[in-house]
DNA sequence: CGCGCCCTTGAGAGTAGTCAAGCTTTGTGG
DNA sequence: CCACAAAGCTTGACTACTCTCAAGGGCGCG
């Protein structure tokens, strides 16, 4: 904890979204009460359903939201990249996680319980508006999603997850721009809300193209700029009434 | 303004879920900085893309939340009912409206300045904590909705819709349940992700069935449990595994 | 009375889901 | 280090949901 403690206040602590613009005091207090685990490729955070939910942060490795609903149907909510907070909506509702967190790959986090985050927001208010500001971010991309959902065609749906995969965790190679996150194509699938086989039908034929590979589990996009036009294209446009 | 005032300090500050739990003092300053407004039936109260975000809250009528892309397409994010806040999201980001939203019926509605709110919020602590509490429970039923966009068929997103929108603003009448919002079929179709037509078909089933009925642009649901059961169907289930 | 708005209905087409089968890669234990 | 099993991926054929387009009817308001 002492290791973790020094780890965590010089080198990471001021760069989270959470806990952004505290004075030392108040970051002192945020470590004191954060707790630091280790999970191995494909250990579950938390379940979807469990209760005393703690508000996590990741600092190394990569993490898959999931939701089941009762038919069993999947969705993945949202990758998480070093550095975002996770499983925290729970803390302003009931205390139970709406999703499963599972580790992509090794990971290193540190979490709060729920008593400790909201003592650290009313001591310090800045916390408070950090995680305002972060749920409210969060509230408009899905309803961003919410909308790709309901308009655009597949096709549009993967290019468009792409782009914002780029975005998250892109990052330049030689080869092109390369995804951070091991994807399998059913964690595609389910981001985009299709099946593994348009999915895999999808990426299948961008490959051929050209416009990206596949390297163990991770995506290297070629021609982001092709990948975006698919997601704007306005071909096959359905529903509305287009463009003036 | 005063009239105003002892209106809302009287009846509605109160049981206003952004305002739960303030001391008389506390709402004696929200009182102080609000602002009321009356819009006519179809009037806009903001439009997506204004600059300077207000904080509002709808206390008589109802209001359409709508989202449109740059394809045309649109979306129903929400309808709103009296007493529920709407416009925040903006405030915690770039304070700009990410939707459009236009009264259904005559409304009346009170809002803040961002700057107001941000202000309440650093002197009542509890109103950043009600806000968190409201935005995290928006923010899990975008994400249920998500769900529903990703893995349901239309029927069953229509039936959802409705028993929520039961939930919202249901009232008994001798008929049955009648959902207080004037609904046109093009609501309903924007609200689940289809088309006017398919909306138009489903419930001219459903009324054929004697489920439902439309009158003056009000659904009133005679038989609830029928509706439950077609969310439910698990026959045509799509995606996912199934049930064990 | 007519125009605008909203709703219904039919026919046809296309997107994407389902199912089945086989292939490739990865991981594990002998 | 090899062999086999498990997990992941691809592809084809078929199906079905629901979107699109077109046409017409009803209702209310100016």
């Amino acid at each position: 904890m002492m290791t973790l403690g020094t780890t965590l206040t010089r080198r990471t602590l001021a760069s989270l979204e959470l806990f952004r613009g505290l004075l030392p005091a108040a970051q002192q207090d945020v470590v004191a009460s954060a707790r630091a685990q280790r999970f191995i490729r494909n250990a579950r955070i938390f379940n979807q359903g469990d209760s005393n939910a703690r508000a996590h942060v990741l600092l190394d490795g990569s993490v898959r939201i999931s939701q089941s609903g009762s038919d069993g149907a999947q969705i993945v909510m949202r990758l998480i990249a070093p550095g975002e907070m996770f499983g925290t909506v729970a803390l302003f509702t009931d205390h139970r996680y709406p999703a499963d967190a599972e580790a992509m790959t090794d990971t290193f986090e540190v979490s709060w319980s729920g008593a400790d985050l909201l003592k650290l927001m009313q001591r310090h208010p800045q916390v408070a508006t950090n995680a305002l500001k972060i749920v409210g971010k969060r509230l408009q991309e899905a309803q961003d999603r919410m909308r790709e959902l309901s308009t655009q065609r597949v096709e549009q749906r993967v290019a468009h997850a792409i782009v914002r995969l780029i975005r998250q965790t892109g990052r330049e190679t030689e080869d092109g721009i390369a995804i951070m996150f091991p994807l399998r194509r059913k964690d595609i699938a389910d981001i985009c809300g299709t099946t593994l086989y348009s999915a895999s039908r999808i990426l299948t034929a961008w490959e051929k193209a050209g416009w990206l590979v596949t390297r163990d589990q991770r995506l290297i996009v070629r021609k982001p700029s092709e990948i975006r036009r698919i997601g704007e294209d306005l071909r096959g446009l359905r529903r509305g009434k287009g463009i003036a």
